[in-house]
DNA sequence: CCTTAAAGACTAATATTATTAGCCTTGAAA
DNA sequence: TTTCAAGGCTAATAATATTAGTCTTTAAGG
């Protein structure tokens, strides 16, 4: 298939690009450093990805996938209590993002519209989620109830990552803590 | 004071890179764009700041100076009700994000540390909600529950500005909602 | 009024980086 | 054995941040 003392190929040099953005940042990554870091110069990267944009995409389709992985393992190992079902949810995505920050950011916070992930591949995530929310909100609330669950954990990452939570203190419990708080409280209005 | 026709000063760049960063994203914010805004040619920039980057950390630095003073406000025009202090609160910072999505963008979601706003100065304002979430949390949660509303309302306004809620509905309310649950999550704890 | 010094503009030059163009080699397949 | 295309490479281009050095103007002091 390939002829020639083929180099690399498209999934390591995303793969590549991915562990130097969790190494330096991604504002450190350039075509540049992809190439060195394999053994070949930055112009013949364009024999397999078509810009330096499509490769962060790619990179980012990678971390979703990797995340929802850690999302379909979480769920399976959490029985049948939905705030527990949540809550594993909830856990294995900041989990995922203490061992990934860069990626994470890079996949949840990039400025670029271009960047941005296929909305479809994020829905259905979405919709296994709201399934389980619905047994503790009820089902009229529960588009509302999932939104602030993705956005109470989103941005207890965010501001987590970006350092904004400094004044110490279990930041573990205080994720957890503040779920089950936003739980209880759908709850309570049912 | 000043000699010669001045044409800028660093205030006007400042506010000059902001109107840019908010009219075009901050990814095609450059140095030439800026002066030619200004009618002037890039180097001459360097007069009144010190880098693009010193440029950018003060346009956040005046980025959140802004919604400070949008958080002020809302508070005097809120009552004693610390629940309705809280709405207030979140309400101006996410109407604050939909004036100025860019900026809002760009101060708390930046990647590089360098890029990073004076902690600090963000203290300051916690330290001012966290005694408000005191009535509501109690004085021992009022560190976590004061993380956890700072979460939900960012990550909210995040993945709203982002795009990643475009399943309709009622985005407003659901903020709103999302936000009473919580509190009422906490206080029901207590 | 004259001199001067410094602020603030400019042009020219440099470094980095993405990207394109065009060449060359190799090995798979006819 | 020939060929042809994949996948390297070098060279060149464009954008952009930044630095160096020049020139002009005007505020201020004599």
């Amino acid at each position: 298939m390939s002829p020639y003392p083929v180099q690399t190929d498209r999934e390591t040099i995303i793969e590549t690009a991915r562990i130097l953005i969790e190494r330096d940042g991604v504002e450190h990554l350039s075509l540049g450093n992809v190439a060195a870091e394999l053994g070949i110069k930055a112009p013949s990267l364009y024999r397999h990805i078509e810009s330096k944009s499509a490769l962060l995409q790619a990179v980012i389709e990678h971390t979703y996938l990797s995340l929802f992985r850690a999302y379909d393992k979480a769920l399976s190992n959490s029985g049948e209590n939905p705030t527990e079902q949540l809550m594993a949810l909830s856990q294995a995505q900041r989990t995922f993002a203490h061992a990934n920050p860069n990626s994470y950011l890079l996949a949840y916070a990039a400025q670029d519209p271009e960047l941005r992930a296929d909305p479809n591949m994020l829905l259905e995530r979405a919709v296994i989620i709201q399934k389980i929310i619905i047994q503790i909100s009820g089902e009229e609330n529960s588009l509302p109830a999932l939104r602030g669950l993705l956005a109470l954990a989103h941005g207890f990452i965010m501001l987590e990552l970006n350092g904004q939570f400094r004044r110490g203190g279990d930041l573990s419990a205080a994720f957890e803590e503040s779920i089950r708080a936003y739980l209880l409280g759908w709850e309570s209005k049912k």
